[in-house]
DNA sequence: TTTTTTTTTGGATTATTATTCAATTTGGAT
DNA sequence: ATCCAAATTGAATAATAATCCAAAAAAAAA
Protein backbone atom coordinates (compact mmCIF):
# COMPACT_ATOMS: atom_id res chain seq x y z
CA UNK A 1 0.00 0.00 0.00
CA UNK A 2 2.45 2.76 1.01
CA UNK A 3 5.65 1.83 -1.53
CA UNK A 4 3.39 0.16 -3.92
CA UNK A 5 1.28 3.33 -3.76
CA UNK A 6 3.75 5.90 -3.94
CA UNK A 7 5.30 4.43 -7.27
CA UNK A 8 2.23 3.73 -9.08
CA UNK A 9 1.33 7.27 -8.53
CA UNK A 10 4.38 8.33 -9.83
CA UNK A 11 4.59 6.31 -12.61
CA UNK A 12 1.30 8.00 -13.50
CA UNK A 13 3.09 11.44 -13.48
CA UNK A 14 5.57 10.16 -15.81
CA UNK A 15 3.04 8.39 -18.20
CA UNK A 16 3.38 11.57 -19.93
CA UNK A 17 6.88 11.43 -20.73
CA UNK A 18 7.29 7.81 -21.48
CA UNK A 19 4.30 8.47 -24.40
CA UNK A 20 6.64 11.25 -25.88
CA UNK A 21 9.75 8.64 -25.42
CA UNK A 22 7.36 5.79 -27.16
CA UNK A 23 6.13 7.77 -30.21
CA UNK A 24 9.71 9.17 -31.19
CA UNK A 25 8.29 12.59 -30.65
CA UNK A 26 12.20 13.07 -29.38
CA UNK A 27 15.48 13.84 -30.35
CA UNK A 28 16.95 10.30 -28.92
CA UNK A 29 14.93 8.09 -30.72
CA UNK A 30 15.09 9.55 -33.72
CA UNK A 31 18.79 9.76 -34.00
CA UNK A 32 18.77 5.87 -33.19
CA UNK A 33 16.26 5.56 -36.36
CA UNK A 34 18.59 7.98 -38.57
CA UNK A 35 21.45 5.65 -37.43
CA UNK A 36 19.60 2.76 -38.17
CA UNK A 37 18.67 4.05 -41.79
CA UNK A 38 21.82 4.87 -42.66
CA UNK A 39 23.44 2.00 -41.49
CA UNK A 40 21.24 -0.18 -43.34
CA UNK A 41 20.36 2.10 -47.03
CA UNK A 42 22.36 3.97 -49.23
CA UNK A 43 20.78 7.69 -49.02
CA UNK A 44 22.46 10.39 -51.04
CA UNK A 45 19.85 13.57 -49.69
CA UNK A 46 18.33 15.01 -47.02
CA UNK A 47 15.13 14.97 -48.71
CA UNK A 48 15.52 11.75 -49.15
CA UNK A 49 16.33 10.65 -45.87
CA UNK A 50 13.21 12.98 -44.74
CA UNK A 51 10.85 10.49 -46.88
CA UNK A 52 12.79 7.49 -45.31
CA UNK A 53 11.67 9.06 -41.53
CA UNK A 54 8.34 10.18 -42.78
CA UNK A 55 7.82 6.66 -43.48
CA UNK A 56 8.73 5.76 -40.24
CA UNK A 57 6.12 8.46 -38.47
CA UNK A 58 8.95 10.43 -37.90
CA UNK A 59 8.14 14.04 -39.20
CA UNK A 60 10.63 16.60 -39.07
CA UNK A 61 12.15 19.24 -40.88
CA UNK A 62 14.99 19.45 -43.12
CA UNK A 63 16.59 22.20 -40.73
CA UNK A 64 16.46 19.71 -37.87
CA UNK A 65 17.59 16.82 -40.06
CA UNK A 66 20.79 18.65 -40.97
CA UNK A 67 21.60 19.61 -37.18
CA UNK A 68 21.20 16.04 -36.46
CA UNK A 69 23.09 14.72 -39.23
CA UNK A 70 25.75 16.96 -38.05
CA UNK A 71 25.25 16.08 -34.27
CA UNK A 72 26.11 12.13 -35.91
CA UNK A 73 28.82 13.69 -37.59
CA UNK A 74 27.33 11.61 -40.72
CA UNK A 75 29.35 12.62 -43.85
CA UNK A 76 28.01 13.02 -47.25
CA UNK A 77 30.64 11.00 -49.59
CA UNK A 78 30.41 10.27 -53.49
CA UNK A 79 30.45 7.08 -54.95
CA UNK A 80 32.00 5.27 -57.79
CA UNK A 81 28.57 5.11 -59.43
CA UNK A 82 28.12 9.26 -59.47
CA UNK A 83 26.09 9.32 -56.50
CA UNK A 84 26.43 10.45 -53.31
CA UNK A 85 25.91 8.94 -49.46
CA UNK A 86 25.70 9.26 -46.10
CA UNK A 87 28.20 7.58 -43.79
CA UNK A 88 28.33 6.91 -40.11
CA UNK A 89 31.32 8.03 -38.58
CA UNK A 90 32.63 4.48 -37.22
CA UNK A 91 31.76 4.46 -33.82
CA UNK A 92 28.52 5.09 -34.58
CA UNK A 93 27.10 1.47 -34.66
CA UNK A 94 25.27 0.75 -32.02
CA UNK A 95 22.90 -2.25 -31.62
CA UNK A 96 19.30 -1.68 -30.58
CA UNK A 97 18.78 -3.68 -28.06
CA UNK A 98 15.57 -6.36 -28.09
CA UNK A 99 12.77 -7.57 -26.51
CA UNK A 100 9.93 -6.22 -25.49
CA UNK A 101 9.87 -3.95 -22.75
CA UNK A 102 6.02 -2.68 -22.74
CA UNK A 103 4.71 -3.60 -19.69
CA UNK A 104 8.45 -3.13 -18.00
CA UNK A 105 8.56 0.72 -19.14
CA UNK A 106 4.47 1.11 -18.53
CA UNK A 107 5.14 0.97 -14.69
CA UNK A 108 6.82 4.16 -15.19
CA UNK A 109 10.22 4.47 -13.06
CA UNK A 110 11.40 2.11 -14.94
CA UNK A 111 13.03 3.89 -18.75
CA UNK A 112 14.54 0.99 -20.29
CA UNK A 113 16.66 -2.15 -19.73
CA UNK A 114 19.15 -3.08 -22.63
CA UNK A 115 22.07 -5.60 -22.17
CA UNK A 116 25.40 -5.03 -23.35
CA UNK A 117 27.27 -8.32 -22.99
CA UNK A 118 26.22 -10.21 -20.10
CA UNK A 119 24.85 -6.99 -18.36
CA UNK A 120 21.97 -5.31 -18.17
CA UNK A 121 21.67 -1.35 -17.46
CA UNK A 122 18.47 -0.61 -16.28
CA UNK A 123 17.54 3.70 -16.78
CA UNK A 124 15.02 4.57 -14.86
CA UNK A 125 13.49 7.98 -13.45
CA UNK A 126 16.30 10.04 -11.50
CA UNK A 127 16.27 9.06 -8.20
CA UNK A 128 14.55 5.80 -8.69
CA UNK A 129 17.47 3.29 -9.09
CA UNK A 130 17.93 2.16 -5.53
CA UNK A 131 14.58 1.48 -5.24
CA UNK A 132 14.08 -0.44 -7.57
CA UNK A 133 17.70 -2.10 -7.47
CA UNK A 134 16.84 -3.27 -4.01
CA UNK A 135 13.57 -4.69 -5.69
CA UNK A 136 15.56 -6.60 -8.28
CA UNK A 137 17.77 -8.10 -5.23
CA UNK A 138 15.34 -9.15 -3.11
CA UNK A 139 12.84 -10.81 -5.92
CA UNK A 140 15.06 -11.86 -8.36
CA UNK A 141 17.70 -13.17 -6.43
CA UNK A 142 17.44 -16.55 -8.67
CA UNK A 143 18.71 -15.14 -11.52
CA UNK A 144 20.48 -12.29 -10.26
CA UNK A 145 24.00 -12.09 -8.87
CA UNK A 146 24.00 -8.63 -7.66
CA UNK A 147 23.02 -5.06 -8.72
CA UNK A 148 24.81 -1.73 -8.48
CA UNK A 149 22.96 1.75 -9.02
CA UNK A 150 23.62 5.23 -9.47
CA UNK A 151 20.75 7.59 -9.35
CA UNK A 152 19.05 6.65 -12.31
CA UNK A 153 21.36 3.47 -13.81
CA UNK A 154 21.13 0.12 -12.43
CA UNK A 155 24.11 -2.61 -13.50
CA UNK A 156 22.27 -5.96 -13.06
CA UNK A 157 24.97 -8.72 -12.87
CA UNK A 158 22.90 -11.56 -13.75
CA UNK A 159 24.09 -15.31 -12.33
CA UNK A 160 26.00 -17.55 -15.07
CA UNK A 161 23.85 -19.49 -17.15
CA UNK A 162 20.86 -16.67 -16.80
CA UNK A 163 20.17 -15.13 -20.45
CA UNK A 164 18.62 -12.09 -21.51
CA UNK A 165 15.66 -13.60 -21.51
CA UNK A 166 15.41 -14.69 -18.24
CA UNK A 167 15.90 -11.22 -16.77
CA UNK A 168 13.85 -9.67 -19.36
CA UNK A 169 10.88 -12.07 -18.27
CA UNK A 170 11.97 -11.57 -14.70
CA UNK A 171 11.80 -8.17 -14.33
CA UNK A 172 8.08 -7.95 -16.05
CA UNK A 173 7.09 -10.23 -14.17
CA UNK A 174 8.26 -8.23 -10.73
CA UNK A 175 6.97 -4.87 -12.26
CA UNK A 176 3.66 -5.85 -13.79
CA UNK A 177 1.69 -7.43 -11.29
CA UNK A 178 0.99 -3.52 -9.66
CA UNK A 179 -0.71 -2.04 -12.13
CA UNK B 1 72.32 42.51 -74.30
CA UNK B 2 73.29 38.90 -75.78
CA UNK B 3 71.54 36.12 -77.40
CA UNK B 4 71.80 34.52 -74.50
CA UNK B 5 69.82 37.19 -72.44
CA UNK B 6 66.93 37.00 -75.03
CA UNK B 7 66.94 33.53 -74.66
CA UNK B 8 66.67 33.20 -71.29
CA UNK B 9 64.59 36.08 -71.17
CA UNK B 10 62.56 33.74 -73.88
CA UNK B 11 62.81 30.69 -71.48
CA UNK B 12 61.81 32.30 -68.24
CA UNK B 13 58.19 33.54 -69.74
CA UNK B 14 57.99 30.23 -71.30
CA UNK B 15 58.88 28.30 -68.79
CA UNK B 16 56.33 30.43 -66.32
CA UNK B 17 53.82 29.29 -68.64
CA UNK B 18 54.61 25.86 -69.04
CA UNK B 19 54.41 25.65 -64.80
CA UNK B 20 51.16 27.59 -65.50
CA UNK B 21 50.32 25.07 -67.55
CA UNK B 22 51.73 21.87 -66.13
CA UNK B 23 50.50 22.80 -62.44
CA UNK B 24 47.38 24.95 -62.59
CA UNK B 25 45.85 23.70 -66.17
CA UNK B 26 46.41 19.96 -65.76
CA UNK B 27 43.83 18.60 -64.21
CA UNK B 28 46.09 15.21 -63.08
CA UNK B 29 48.43 17.80 -60.97
CA UNK B 30 45.28 19.85 -59.61
CA UNK B 31 43.88 16.54 -57.92
CA UNK B 32 47.16 16.07 -56.81
CA UNK B 33 47.74 19.30 -55.09
CA UNK B 34 44.14 19.20 -53.81
CA UNK B 35 45.01 15.90 -52.71
CA UNK B 36 48.10 17.77 -50.61
CA UNK B 37 46.02 20.55 -49.02
CA UNK B 38 43.09 18.59 -47.63
CA UNK B 39 45.87 15.71 -46.28
CA UNK B 40 47.62 19.00 -44.44
CA UNK B 41 44.40 21.29 -43.89
CA UNK B 42 41.38 21.91 -42.08
CA UNK B 43 39.09 22.92 -45.42
CA UNK B 44 35.65 23.85 -44.29
CA UNK B 45 34.23 25.00 -47.76
CA UNK B 46 34.86 24.82 -51.90
CA UNK B 47 35.13 28.53 -51.62
CA UNK B 48 37.90 28.01 -48.96
CA UNK B 49 39.72 25.31 -50.76
CA UNK B 50 39.75 27.37 -54.16
CA UNK B 51 41.13 30.29 -51.99
CA UNK B 52 44.18 27.71 -51.46
CA UNK B 53 44.72 26.57 -54.87
CA UNK B 54 44.68 30.27 -55.79
CA UNK B 55 47.68 30.98 -53.81
CA UNK B 56 49.16 28.25 -55.52
CA UNK B 57 48.84 29.70 -58.79
CA UNK B 58 45.94 27.39 -59.18
CA UNK B 59 42.69 29.20 -60.65
CA UNK B 60 39.77 27.26 -61.30
CA UNK B 61 36.26 28.07 -60.22
CA UNK B 62 33.59 26.19 -57.77
CA UNK B 63 31.85 24.30 -60.79
CA UNK B 64 35.19 22.40 -61.23
CA UNK B 65 35.89 21.69 -58.08
CA UNK B 66 33.12 20.15 -57.09
CA UNK B 67 33.66 17.97 -59.84
CA UNK B 68 36.98 17.40 -58.87
CA UNK B 69 36.49 16.40 -55.14
CA UNK B 70 33.58 14.17 -56.76
CA UNK B 71 36.34 12.49 -58.58
CA UNK B 72 38.40 11.87 -55.64
CA UNK B 73 35.84 10.76 -53.43
CA UNK B 74 36.22 13.93 -51.12
CA UNK B 75 33.60 14.21 -48.26
CA UNK B 76 32.37 16.59 -46.17
CA UNK B 77 31.86 15.55 -42.29
CA UNK B 78 31.06 17.78 -39.65
CA UNK B 79 33.56 18.29 -36.52
CA UNK B 80 33.37 18.23 -32.90
CA UNK B 81 34.10 22.00 -32.91
CA UNK B 82 31.22 22.41 -35.03
CA UNK B 83 32.85 22.94 -38.09
CA UNK B 84 33.15 21.10 -41.55
CA UNK B 85 36.02 19.60 -42.63
CA UNK B 86 36.76 18.13 -46.63
CA UNK B 87 38.15 14.36 -45.63
CA UNK B 88 40.33 12.05 -48.52
CA UNK B 89 38.77 8.53 -48.37
CA UNK B 90 41.52 7.18 -47.22
CA UNK B 91 41.35 9.09 -43.94
CA UNK B 92 37.75 8.59 -43.91
CA UNK B 93 38.33 5.52 -42.06
CA UNK B 94 38.77 4.43 -38.33
CA UNK B 95 40.73 6.94 -36.50
CA UNK B 96 43.91 5.62 -34.47
CA UNK B 97 43.00 7.51 -32.24
CA UNK B 98 44.75 4.56 -29.40
CA UNK B 99 47.28 6.76 -27.31
CA UNK B 100 45.34 9.64 -27.33
CA UNK B 101 44.13 10.05 -23.96
CA UNK B 102 46.12 13.29 -23.58
CA UNK B 103 43.62 15.51 -24.96
CA UNK B 104 40.86 14.03 -22.21
CA UNK B 105 43.26 13.67 -19.27
CA UNK B 106 44.26 17.64 -20.16
CA UNK B 107 40.89 18.54 -19.70
CA UNK B 108 41.43 18.58 -15.85
CA UNK B 109 38.47 16.75 -14.15
CA UNK B 110 39.39 13.48 -16.06
CA UNK B 111 42.28 11.71 -14.51
CA UNK B 112 42.01 8.28 -16.61
CA UNK B 113 40.49 5.92 -18.69
CA UNK B 114 41.30 2.45 -18.61
CA UNK B 115 39.37 -1.04 -19.62
CA UNK B 116 38.65 -4.25 -17.95
CA UNK B 117 36.80 -6.46 -20.67
CA UNK B 118 34.37 -4.32 -22.19
CA UNK B 119 33.88 -2.02 -19.29
CA UNK B 120 35.44 1.33 -18.84
CA UNK B 121 36.51 3.35 -16.08
CA UNK B 122 37.03 6.70 -15.33
CA UNK B 123 38.97 8.28 -12.66
CA UNK B 124 38.19 12.29 -11.96
CA UNK B 125 39.11 14.54 -9.15
CA UNK B 126 37.03 14.03 -6.36
CA UNK B 127 33.31 15.09 -6.90
CA UNK B 128 33.25 14.94 -10.15
CA UNK B 129 32.31 12.08 -11.28
CA UNK B 130 28.41 12.33 -10.92
CA UNK B 131 28.92 15.77 -13.71
CA UNK B 132 31.25 14.07 -16.11
CA UNK B 133 29.37 10.73 -16.32
CA UNK B 134 26.24 12.87 -16.89
CA UNK B 135 28.21 14.50 -19.93
CA UNK B 136 28.92 11.08 -20.92
CA UNK B 137 25.27 10.03 -21.06
CA UNK B 138 24.00 12.63 -22.25
CA UNK B 139 26.67 12.89 -25.37
CA UNK B 140 27.24 9.72 -26.01
CA UNK B 141 24.54 7.63 -25.63
CA UNK B 142 25.17 6.40 -29.21
CA UNK B 143 27.95 4.60 -28.03
CA UNK B 144 27.19 4.39 -24.35
CA UNK B 145 24.56 2.24 -22.94
CA UNK B 146 25.13 3.70 -19.59
CA UNK B 147 27.45 5.30 -17.15
CA UNK B 148 27.48 4.29 -13.09
CA UNK B 149 28.93 7.44 -10.98
CA UNK B 150 30.85 6.88 -7.35
CA UNK B 151 32.49 9.78 -6.47
CA UNK B 152 35.69 9.82 -8.16
CA UNK B 153 34.70 7.04 -10.22
CA UNK B 154 32.64 6.05 -13.42
CA UNK B 155 31.95 2.80 -15.13
CA UNK B 156 31.37 3.07 -18.37
CA UNK B 157 28.94 0.54 -19.81
CA UNK B 158 29.23 0.77 -24.00
CA UNK B 159 26.60 -0.87 -25.98
CA UNK B 160 27.19 -4.18 -28.04
CA UNK B 161 29.71 -3.61 -30.68
CA UNK B 162 31.29 -0.75 -29.68
CA UNK B 163 35.19 -0.83 -29.10
CA UNK B 164 37.55 0.29 -26.75
CA UNK B 165 38.76 3.23 -29.41
CA UNK B 166 35.57 4.16 -29.96
CA UNK B 167 34.79 4.84 -26.31
CA UNK B 168 38.43 6.58 -26.34
CA UNK B 169 37.27 8.53 -29.52
CA UNK B 170 34.16 9.43 -28.17
CA UNK B 171 35.61 10.83 -24.89
CA UNK B 172 38.16 12.63 -26.69
CA UNK B 173 35.26 14.48 -29.10
CA UNK B 174 33.06 14.61 -26.11
CA UNK B 175 35.79 16.44 -23.88
CA UNK B 176 37.98 18.12 -25.99
CA UNK B 177 38.10 22.00 -26.26
CA UNK B 178 34.67 22.50 -25.55
CA UNK B 179 33.42 23.91 -22.39
C1' DT C 1 48.33 19.41 -91.58
C1' DT C 2 42.79 19.21 -91.18
C1' DT C 3 38.93 17.07 -89.35
C1' DT C 4 36.57 14.64 -85.90
C1' DT C 5 35.90 13.10 -81.33
C1' DT C 6 36.55 13.36 -76.54
C1' DT C 7 37.69 15.77 -72.48
C1' DT C 8 37.81 19.64 -69.72
C1' DT C 9 36.14 23.92 -68.23
C1' DG C 10 33.46 28.11 -66.80
C1' DG C 11 29.13 30.73 -66.49
C1' DA C 12 24.77 30.31 -65.04
C1' DT C 13 21.52 27.82 -62.81
C1' DT C 14 19.51 24.55 -59.97
C1' DA C 15 19.68 21.77 -56.10
C1' DT C 16 21.00 20.98 -51.73
C1' DT C 17 22.42 21.96 -47.14
C1' DA C 18 23.44 25.03 -43.13
C1' DT C 19 22.03 28.60 -40.16
C1' DT C 20 19.26 32.45 -38.29
C1' DC C 21 15.49 33.77 -35.71
C1' DA C 22 11.49 33.34 -33.09
C1' DA C 23 8.42 30.34 -30.99
C1' DT C 24 7.73 26.24 -28.18
C1' DT C 25 8.73 22.87 -25.41
C1' DT C 26 11.24 20.66 -21.84
C1' DG C 27 13.78 20.20 -17.50
C1' DG C 28 15.07 21.99 -13.24
C1' DA C 29 15.01 24.80 -9.37
C1' DT C 30 12.48 27.26 -5.95
C1' DA D 1 2.65 24.66 -8.64
C1' DT D 2 5.46 28.60 -10.97
C1' DC D 3 9.26 30.50 -12.67
C1' DC D 4 13.56 30.40 -15.23
C1' DA D 5 17.03 28.58 -18.24
C1' DA D 6 18.22 25.54 -21.68
C1' DA D 7 17.06 22.71 -25.46
C1' DT D 8 14.44 21.77 -29.51
C1' DT D 9 12.11 22.88 -33.56
C1' DG D 10 10.18 24.88 -38.09
C1' DA D 11 9.88 28.58 -41.44
C1' DA D 12 12.49 31.33 -43.96
C1' DT D 13 16.79 32.43 -45.66
C1' DA D 14 21.58 32.30 -46.54
C1' DA D 15 25.27 29.66 -47.86
C1' DT D 16 27.14 26.13 -50.26
C1' DA D 17 27.58 22.57 -53.67
C1' DA D 18 26.18 19.96 -57.92
C1' DT D 19 24.89 20.05 -62.60
C1' DC D 20 23.43 21.80 -67.33
C1' DC D 21 25.00 23.60 -71.35
C1' DA D 22 27.91 25.49 -74.63
C1' DA D 23 32.47 26.66 -75.61
C1' DA D 24 37.46 25.68 -75.58
C1' DA D 25 41.05 22.65 -75.52
C1' DA D 26 43.27 18.37 -76.13
C1' DA D 27 43.59 14.01 -78.27
C1' DA D 28 42.86 11.02 -81.96
C1' DA D 29 42.07 10.00 -86.61
C1' DA D 30 42.39 10.83 -91.32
Amino acid sequence: MTKDAVIYKKSCTFARNLNNYAFMKNKRNRLQIISEILRSTVVGSQEELLKLLSERQCEVTQATLSRDLKLLKVAKTPLSNGAYKYILPSYNKPLPSSGTLNTLIAHGAVLSLEFSGQLGVVKTKPGYASAIAWDIDNKASEQVLGTIAGDDTILVIPREGVSREDILEMMNITFSEKE
